[in-house]
DNA sequence: AAAGTTCTTGTCAACTTGTTCAAATATGCT
DNA sequence: AGCATATTTGAACAAGTTGACAAGAACTTT
């Protein structure tokens, strides 16, 4: 799908329809035949690629509870929330739809698209849940930070602006799938386990 | 800046010239004789926001430096990172360029990419080496690592697309400015001290 | 007060935008 | 085959886009 590309690159209101009819080499009109309006190509993306992710995800966080060790349980959740995300970015064919996706969390004006919050926040609940069983001692609102700083970092990531590679002079490569996991992984993991709010007295 | 307030909310490309003019109340033409540009209104922004951060969070740096203790100095650090943007969100005057920022930063197609560079690159280079210098153990790449999980935390919530409320049932705010940087400092303080890669043997 | 400069304004032209339409083509079914 | 439905197409549409211009208003400086 040529519009994934374009939809990554420039953002819902930064490409034209034409542009993308352009690219793909087909009539503009053909497009809104085929899915009614521009927002319902931009939603036809993610009805294509979401479930992979999500089943990737839920696969991990199963995995994850069959897990007795506590600090190697929370280990798995992190890894299977983002690994299956970072895989996606890395993969020649995906990638677009990662920066789409990255584009699109961070975007407050998703809300009137939704999207994010129907296919993703049924998984995202799952993971919570997990996180919460796994650590019982933790606030909610412990949990739901946490949850947060998780998909912070993955989204920041994905959407990769060639900035963590330039600081470094090219020591860190998002492109790199296995460092960078391992990297986010460990700093999440630590994150979960030993970020505590200091309670009131 | 009336600007200001539309562009956080619709994106650079997601709101036109006039209806900026309109909501400013003046006509259409005289942005352009004052800013030459869409662009330029734009990039007038970051000019006139962007000293006001880093000052903050250079003075944070400084503060950091000065501490002994380890733990609390990389705690300094972080909260040198995150309080000054985490505050600027909840002030009403500044919120909108809190969103724009965080837009800007995810965004893979930054107008103005050079400004970004330009201005916080700079302070970007003093925090990996406050964290650094606070622990000289780690590798340069965990340190880089450590300071891309801590702007992705940042800008995720800083961009807030009111998901953690929803997700949470309300229990989590980001509006409560305290709070939220209580838990995300927590969380990153954690990340950065304990977050270590598992070295190859 | 006069002249020069800077700022403000309504209007304009050239162009894109997303979407729709009727006509043309392809496909499936009996 | 012939008919009915589905797809594809180029052109057209109304609405909105940016940036530019000349003409006027409001300052500064002489």
């Amino acid at each position: 799908m040529a519009a994934e590309a374009e939809f990554a690159d420039h953002g819902f209101d930064g490409v034209s329809v034409r542009q993308i009819a352009l690219r793909a080499d087909v009539p503009v009109a053909l497009i809104n035949y085929h899915y009614g309006s521009k927002e319902g190509l931009y939603r036809a993306i993610f009805e294509m690629r979401a479930p992979m992710i999500i089943d990737q995800r839920m696969a991990g966080l199963r995995l994850a509870e069959m897990e007795p060790d506590q600090e190697r349980k929370v280990e798995m959740i992190v890894k299977a929330v983002l690994v299956p995300n970072l895989h996606m970015r890395s993969t020649e064919k995906n990638s677009s739809y990662a920066r789409i996706l990255a584009r699109e969390v961070a975007d407050p004006k998703s809300h009137h698209r939704k999207v994010i919050g129907e296919f993703f926040d049924p998984v995202a609940y799952r993971v919570t849940e997990a996180l919460h069983k796994a650590m019982p001692d933790r606030t909610i609102e412990e949990i739901h930070w946490g949850y947060q700083a998780m998909l912070g970092v993955m989204v920041y990531t994905m959407a990769d602006t060639g900035r963590i590679s330039r600081l470094s002079a090219g020591r860190c490569d998002p492109e790199d799938e296995m460092t960078t996991s391992t990297h986010l992984v460990a700093l999440m993991k630590a994150a979960l386990l030993y970020g505590r709010v200091p309670k009131k007295d």
